[in-house]
DNA sequence: GCATAAGTGGACAGTCAACTCCACTTATGG
DNA sequence: CCATAAGTGGAGTTGACTGTCCACTTATGC
């Protein structure tokens, strides 16, 4: 359904998203909340730093935050960086000339992708951080809901 | 969405589900008809054929047909042939072992992927070409319904 | 202004899906 | 039984995606 950037890219905006408006994270900081190896986590945020879904700061002191609110990011335009949209099948994929719509075949497969890409695009981030679940996004290995709480160190 | 390989296996068992019962279509009948590449399409049928979707046999007047009624065979059977079915998230992502449930992230995207597969598990190949359209399925060129006449030579 | 922290850009390697080829086997029919 | 039609199995090629590395730029703070 979605690649692997797609899903670390997702996975860093929501941990952004936790955080107090504006604050920023490096890199790293990240990769640790997202368990996502650095150097790609990198190459994906910058990504997303291009998209104009986050931005960047360098020097000491720099880091990454939402270029936007979170009600403002959708899941889809996160997908759109990776390429990993649900892809609408746009013209019959046999190429034949007359089709002006798509067979029942493609209809059909058409339909579901709009379906998800509907969804995807309604839902924002904070949508899915105001969630009522008993599992929050990317909460640590005990279970325990860390998110939000960031400076909180890890102690034995 | 789905893979090439699904999509060339959907598009030759939809037309050997046009042809009368039982009858058969060799490698490159159904490579002309579906504008699949012949190598590659005898990799798809090989693949249909060990999975129990179509039968095969060699030899002169050899060929391909459908191992059971179109109404048998759903739209997921084909995808599952090519590891093209709708992937769902059985776990946490993050392997965060204190997932029981997936988070409210991951569960939004199970969710879509969950809509699809019921879909194209209820859905058979007959149900599609039962389907009302003024578009069929691989008709040809000119837009002229060919389907299901197999037999009609080309003529100027 | 120098050391250092942190993002940037691009090159590079591994993996897998998409696609091709070919030698082999099976079956038909003269 | 030999020529030919047609499916089988597996090796090989290409390119996109995944993931790594490094030299460079920018900013902070002493």
């Amino acid at each position: 359904m979605l690649n692997q950037s797609a899903e670390y890219g997702l996975r860093a905006v929501v941990y952004l998203a936790t955080l107090p408006a504006e604050e920023q994270a490096s890199a790293s900081d990240i990769s640790e909340r997202t368990k996502v190896p650095i150097p790609y986590l990198q190459k994906v945020l910058r990504a997303l730093t291009r998209q104009g879904v986050l931005n960047a700061r360098r020097g000491m002191g720099g880091g990454f935050s939402l270029a936007k609110g979170s009600d403002e990011i959708t899941v889809l335009d996160i997908l759109d960086t990776f390429d990993s949209s649900p892809q609408r099948i746009e013209t019959c994929p046999l190429g034949i000339k007359g089709h002006t719509r798509l067979c029942p075949l493609h209809t059909l497969i058409d339909e579901q992708v709009a379906n998800a890409e509907r969804v995807f695009e309604k839902t924002t981030i904070r949508d899915i951080l105001e969630t009522q679940s008993d599992v929050r996004p990317l909460c640590d290995g005990q279970g325990r809901v860390t998110l939000g709480l960031p400076n909180e160190k890890k102690s034995g």
